[in-house]
DNA sequence: TCGCTATTTTACCATTTGGTAAAGTTACGA
DNA sequence: TCGTAACTTTACCAAATGGTAAAATAGCGA
């Protein structure tokens, strides 16, 4: 009796359950991403979803399992671009449209990587795992096309693992660090200078040198 | 009386003062950038310090001072490698130096970083006043130092803010992230290997094309 | 060593917060 | 339209948390 909440007697979740769900989870992302897990409060998420705290449990077991929720869904899409990177297309090509989804990410989704953000500063206490056996095997692979492109000739050779590195984080600084980025550039429109920046600047990192 | 706490009678701090604040400060610094601003408490504070709680109070005013005189104290530290960047020195070895000063402070100050990222990220309700007032002019300058760089053709063109992003980013990525960086590269001495591939990034991007 | 001030402890308190019990209300298939 | 399962509300609670009052103790100059 601990998780009934989460199907009708027939096992497939009704209108209503996908409706508030969805109510919840929207505001959870809301309020976590803007106060991170222990600054947020299930008083603050009931309000922005429009219900009230007892209903919330109703649908969630506890704060931590709407947090657990919030995280696992993000990862798929946080991920999708690095999945669709194409060990068979023009290498420069593919890192170089890696680099724009990213940052398209940033601009459409900030509080999913603020979310993010915040779990993995306070060492990532409900994720490791998650890392250890999603991302870690697919950054690897990532790592050995990026390696095999380098080995070929075909792009400039450089630690693979790195690379990604800087390319989240710079993608990632400008959800995350928004409002440091709006005081000091205020009312610009950093995105399409953002993309030009990171493009040239990965286009003079990766690109071969003329033998 | 409100806070008189400051200071002895004659308005020296005593040696006791000065211990007792310190060993708070130093508690106070693990604990928030461990668990962000609300999810830190007191009495973890006062645990780790080994003060009692009513003691620590009796040094600061409330919580919200502690966390702010860190945050004060930090930002000078942080941003004293920028400060040092010489308009008279020679344009890329000035930055690259600005780079790797940059993540050395990320190996050696990690907490530091981690507690301006999570207030930064939360939307920096205690600190835009001096982001405004202290970071802003230095950030003009510094990028009127690197345009003035660039027109005179001893940099590769490109937008000078980014680039200073783009270099927090890369730099303190290693610091916020650790849990991250340490799942995907375990073990490694990544430190060296990041200097080496950020000097390189750097050098590609901003050495001049030969006319 | 006395007396005064600085410091520390003990004993509290009010509020906030995650969570629960149980009574009510709604929706929907028969 | 009736009964049952799904959903929602009301009224709580225990623990945690930031903070205070006041008594107790330590340190130090004269």
């Amino acid at each position: 009796m601990a998780e009934l909440n989460m199907t009708t007697k027939d096992g497939k979740p009704s209108r209503i359950q996908r409706r508030n769900r969805g109510l919840i989870l929207e505001a959870a992302l809301d309020v976590f991403s803007r106060h991170g897990y222990r600054g947020a409060t299930l008083d603050q998420i009931a309000e922005q979803a429009g219900l009230s705290k007892p209903n919330i449990l109703y649908y969630f077991d506890g704060k931590e399992t709407i947090h657990v929720t919030l995280l696992n869904q993000l990862m798929d899409n946080w991920l999708a671009p690095m999945r669709e990177i194409d060990p068979d297309g023009a290498p420069l090509d593919e890192i170089l449209c890696y680099v724009h989804r990213k940052l398209e990410m940033s601009r459409e989704f900030p509080r999913e990587s603020r979310l993010f953000a915040n779990e993995i500063i306070q060492g990532a206490p409900r994720i490791v795992g998650h890392l250890e056996e999603v991302l870690k095997p697919l950054v690897d692979d990532t790592a050995e096309v990026i390696s095999g492109w380098m080995r070929a000739g075909r792009l400039a050779p450089t630690d693979p693992r790195h690379l990604i590195f800087s390319i989240w984080a710079t993608t990632q600084h400008y959800a995350d660090f928004e409002v440091q980025v709006e005081v000091l550039m205020p009312g610009k429109a950093e995105q399409d200078e953002a993309r030009a920046f990171l493009d040239r600047m990965y286009r003079r990192l990766l690109t071969p040198d003329p033998e």
